[in-house]
DNA sequence: ATAGGATATATCCTATAGGATATTGGATCG
DNA sequence: CGATCCAATATCCTATAGGATATATCCTAT
């Protein structure tokens, strides 16, 4: 009782196609550079222009699709080196506060700030079992990843905090490019130091294991960045890739 | 020479019902919590309702209107008090950050980084001088204000950060919320303190100086922050705001 | 062989119409 | 008098078609 029955929200079209390009995007299905035909589209997924066009409007803003107004979409280039190194430290700058905060937060018992218990974030900070499919293993390995720094910033109950995280895009960004080394078991066990410090109630304990956490994510990636950038930059052109559907 | 031309990208319908409904928001010609009907909307604007429906698509993600998906569009309520703190937080965060590397990147001369001279930085610190119509002119102070703002973001050279920055749109929930006091030529001369720092080349100094500006315009609209909020808050209630067109 | 220009095609942009759904108002019942 | 249910309306969502523009192809001339 009192917890307030919230529907799924039906979902339009435009949601779907929204959902379906930014995950054939992050998936690289659609290559970075892939020219993105609206008609093309529409005609892919069964459905008429008008939801495709609200979709790629949406991607737009989210920076993971370009336009040119009279020529088409394409896909976003991937992050080059500076940026990869420019997201990390925004990360860094913002997300330990996030963890601050939501320490404190976690100590003013009785408020109904709506999100449910604390304890949530010792279950969101467990990352799934690699199964065969390696591909598939290393997409819910970053959506677990990204389930729970989401929810640190929720619980941080600093909306615009959170927004500005979410809109880094982080985790997007860097499944798209790199790959994860198999460092599950470190990242599963800075997360659990997270939740713990935050349940807690320790807000400067909180900070620093996001910030240690942050660290090792860098170099985890970083060094997977370099191995990447080193097969991919041979031409220096970033292989042109070519029109989808 | 070497100087390629760029052509003025070409605006489409969309282009101009998104800037059009922005700036209407901005100066709260649509009032938070206004209904938005698409097809009202378009008959205004003597235009179909596809393009409205695209500029309606970007303002959802920048977060200026929310949407329920088979009931229509409204405008974002004003930020709260704790959020107004919010905002100033992170920008205190992120924006010394910006300035301290922009001049840094002052000393790296030679280097084409394609914005033109850190020069013009003092020509974007100042502030218009007041007409007589003080509504348009509260509208020139913040672009003017915001231009310089995201100058300084720009010349950090740091697209991830200046994006973030960017997307705080911090000039236009101050701008829809507080009424600015007259303090203009307080914000001039911190704007050329952080100007001539910048083009001093003074990391520590720019920095220092864009956080001293921050913190006095923080209480500058706080203060103006709470004029509204008492005004605003005794019915409790934020005033329903009805449809519009 | 390369550069420049004209034509043809593909695709974007916009408008309009119809089916589907949520919301509003009124009537009925407790 | 208040709540619940039902019908009418307004609006959203989607599909389709046509005009406008950019891009690609081919041809010609130097």
């Amino acid at each position: 009782m009192g917890e307030m029955q919230v529907w799924p929200e039906r979902q339009t079209l435009a949601d779907e196609a929204y959902t379906e390009l930014k995950s054939r995007i992050i998936q690289s299905i659609l290559e970075p550079g892939a020219k993105l035909s609206i008609d093309g589209l529409a005609k892919h997924m069964a459905i008429s222009q008008t939801p495709i066009r609200e979709a790629l409007a949406r991607l737009e803003v989210e920076g993971l699709v370009e336009r040119r107004p009279l020529s088409g979409y394409t896909v976003t280039p991937l992050l080059t080196g500076p940026e990869f190194e420019d997201l990390f430290e925004l990360r860094l700058l913002m997300e330990p506060l996030a963890a601050s905060r939501a320490a404190e937060q976690a100590g003013r018992t009785g408020h109904d700030h709506g999100l449910g218990d604390f304890g949530v974030l010792r279950g969101l900070a467990e990352t799934p079992d690699f199964g065969a499919d390696a591909k598939l293993s290393r997409l819910a390995f970053t959506e677990a990843d990204e389930r729970f720094h989401a929810a640190v910033a929720r619980f941080s109950l600093s909306p615009v905090l959170a927004k500005a995280i979410r809109r880094l895009d982080a985790h997007l960004h860097l499944h798209r490019a790199y790959i994860e080394p198999e460092a599950i078991g470190e990242t599963e066990a800075e997360h659990l130091a997270v939740a713990a410090a935050i349940i807690a109630v320790k807000p400067l304990a909180a900070e620093e294991a996001m910030r240690r956490h942050l660290e090792h994510s860098r170099v985890r990636h970083r060094a997977a960045f370099a191995a990447a950038a080193a097969a991919g930059t041979p031409a220096a052109k970033p292989k042109r890739a070519k029109a989808a559907r």
